[in-house]
RNA sequence: CUCUCCGUAGCUCAGCUGGUAGAGCAAUUGACUCUUAAUCAAUGGGUCACAGGUUCGAAUCCUGUCGGGGAGACCA
């Protein structure tokens, strides 16, 4: 007897050996001829009557309600779920009623995996359901699922648990069918985008996760090391960088759905992993980008919500282009007052002081201005609006503004008051862009611990030439937040990064090595029980108290072996 | 890292100012040939997250640990 089984896990077991003993394959290896889905039926099938006479599908007992000789059940796959009704002198015609009422009644339960072959047709309730004629068990669950029941719309005992919900995705998925939606339009968005990008012309490529140097962003990087080449690696903060070396190299117009890693905090809008899309275009500058970004949005809301109206939390978010445009030092007046255009760095430091706003002495004049715009006003900006001309300082990539001095071009896009894109005219002046790199190591050695390192074979590369090119990265994750309405990142991704579980101690020693201290080998399974991992642990163990332990579970679990004395207790322990 | 809330059966949750564990669903056995949160009857199922402490007695009070949520700090 497996003693760290649930009665209800020790049961399926059970039901398992009986199929086997009666000649059953509860794992079958040939596959199963599915004709048709849950979906398709309910879709054509009130329509047209005569379809549906043969139909073969297979999926995920959800409920049963058995009513002696007869069944219902309801029957999940991948689009959705339908009611079969199950007859026991239909599923078995001759003498033999084995298996309707022993494997289908008693060896079979919720959360198996089963095929069926029937008739579609409508019950004196008026729903549409599959009359069973055949039945085969295709995988038997032994874990009991999470039951929720719903009815009219309705959801009884829906597993909200996040650690739950989190760490068992798989669980989560098959139990709640909004949780799949999310996932299901969260790749529709993708699928829009890609589509948008193709049909311009757009090319997708793939560009390095390990990275020597991590540029293109200002984060902590993840560190690890390669054996062969014994250099560490980082695994990327950004692809920036590489995307631009393409345009050098000729393409005009490339992008990446870019897996990056930052080695920061994690809360319901940052995960240690998370996916940008990133692409670059040449002979384009920040204002055409604004344009793209506004189109391409405006298609995503209208290709999964029909319309550019999109619900967000309490509020509706237009997604309707053309979006507001705003310069940073314009946003900044508008709600501190502070005009930041005209002030230096000390009067600018003593600005965010009087304001309240955390400093120190490591910060230029572009981490502050950052500082007093992520402070003050971008929690402001609820519907989309594109922030624009941000100061050199704060923008080490980005070419400096055509008209105002000081300035880049740069714009990024706020949606309910957070950052969803940030896009620029993309900095190809190599010697520029070598000071500005250099600016960064000053910062660096200031203390800012974000500050980018040099590339110098990026510089290479613009030495030869990049075209004037636009750029943009879009948080994809947190764009999938605001079209799928979800308020935590981590219910966009399926496998959001968690600690990970207490171990569950499987084998730290064996059998043999607590027979090794004189427990009998009858004990040996009860003192695992007894949450005694090592036989070290049991000779620090009180034996007295240890007796009493195993005792209680002898009497509990019905054991049939001898009883304990305390002398022998005490001999193991000592 | 700080504050705060939470951890009770497979699931959802009760459990009062300490008196030794409860419900519904799920499970087991039985009844029932169109049910749909099926119904009816009976039954089993818990080291009350873990470890200490206080107490005659702890799910309950205290301390610590682990895990999770929320808020902050940090972070484009």
């Amino acid at each position: 007897m497996a003693l760290e089984l649930s009665e209800q896990e020790q049961f399926r077991r059970n039901s398992l050996e009986e199929l086997y003993k009666l000649g059953i394959d509860p794992y079958p290896a040939e596959s199963y001829p599915v004709n048709v889905s849950t979906h398709e039926i309910h879709e054509q099938f009130q329509a047209d009557q005569t379809k549906f006479q043969e139909v073969c599908i297979a999926g995920r007992i959800m409920t049963r309600r058995i009513m002696g000789a007869a069944s219902f059940v309801d029957l999940q796959d991948s689009t959705g779920r339908i009611q079969l009704y199950i007859k026991r002198d239909d599923i078995c015609p001759g003498e033999d009623k084995t298996l309707y009422n022993t494997v289908f009644k008693r060896l079979m339960d919720i959360g198996d995996i089963i095929g069926i072959k029937g008739y579609v047709f409508i019950t004196q309730m008026g729903e549409i359901s599959i009359h069973v004629r055949e039945l085969k068990i295709l995988c038997k669950s032994v874990k009991p699922l999470p039951v929720v029941k719903e009815a009219e719309g309705q959801t009884f005992d829906a597993v909200t648990d996040p650690e739950f919900k989190y760490r068992q995705r798989y669980a989560d998925l098959i139990v709640n069918p909004a949780v799949r939606e999310v996932f299901v339009k969260r790749t529709r968005m993708v699928n829009i985008i890609r589509d948008f990008l193709n049909a311009q012309g757009a090319l997708e490529v793939d560009t390095p996760v390990l990275q020597s140097i991590p540029g293109g962003a200002a984060a902590r990087p993840f560190i690890t090391h390669h054996n062969a080449l014994d250099i560490p690696l980082y695994l990327r903060i950004a692809n920036e960088l590489y995307l631009k070396r393409l345009i050098v190299g000729g393409f005009d117009w490339v992008y990446e759905f870019s897996r990056d890693f930052r080695n920061e905090g994690m809360d319901r809008t940052h995960n240690p992993e998370f996916t940008i899309l990133e692409f670059y275009v040449a002979y384009r500058d920040y204002f055409w980008m604004m344009e793209q970004t506004e189109q391409m949005l405006e298609k995503i809301a209208m290709g999964l919500h029909g319309t550019a109206e999109v619900p967000v939390g309490e509020k509706m978010i237009s997604f309707k282009a053309p979006f507001r445009r705003l310069p940073i030092y314009d946003a900044i007046k508008e709600y501190t007052g502070v005009d930041a255009a005209a002030m230096d760095e000390n009067e600018l430091r003593a600005a965010c002081k009087s304001l309240g706003i955390e400093v120190d002495e490591t910060m230029g004049k572009g981490k502050l201005v950052d500082a007093l715009f992520g402070e003050k006003c971008e929690h402001h900006f609820i519907q989309p609006t594109f922030i624009i001309d941000y100061p050199v300082e704060m923008s080490p990539l980005t070419k400096k503004h055509r008209s105002k001095p000081g300035l880049v071009e740069r714009f990024e896009l706020m949606i309910n008051g957070k950052e969803i894109a940030n896009a620029y005219s993309e900095l190809n002046d190599p010697i520029d862009q070598r000071d500005r790199f250099e600016d960064q190591v000053k910062l660096m050695e200031r203390g800012d611990d974000e500050a980018m390192f040099i590339d110098y074979d990026f510089l290479r590369a613009l030495e030869y030439g990049m075209p004037p090119t636009a750029g943009i990265g879009i948080g994809i994750d947190r764009l999938a937040m605001l079209m799928t309405n979800q308020v935590s990142i981590q219910d966009v991704l399926l496998f959001p990064q968690m600690r990970p579980e207490k171990k569950v101690v499987a084998n730290l020693a064996s059998d043999a090595d607590f027979m090794a201290i004189g427990i009998p080998e009858a004990w040996v399974a009860v003192v695992r029980k007894a949450g005694f991992k090592t036989p070290a642990e049991v000779k620090s163990a009180n034996p007295n108290k240890l007796l009493h332990e195993l005792s209680g579970l002898r009497k509990k679990l019905k054991l049939e072996i001898p009883s304990l004395k305390i002398e022998e207790v005490q001999a193991w322990c000592n």
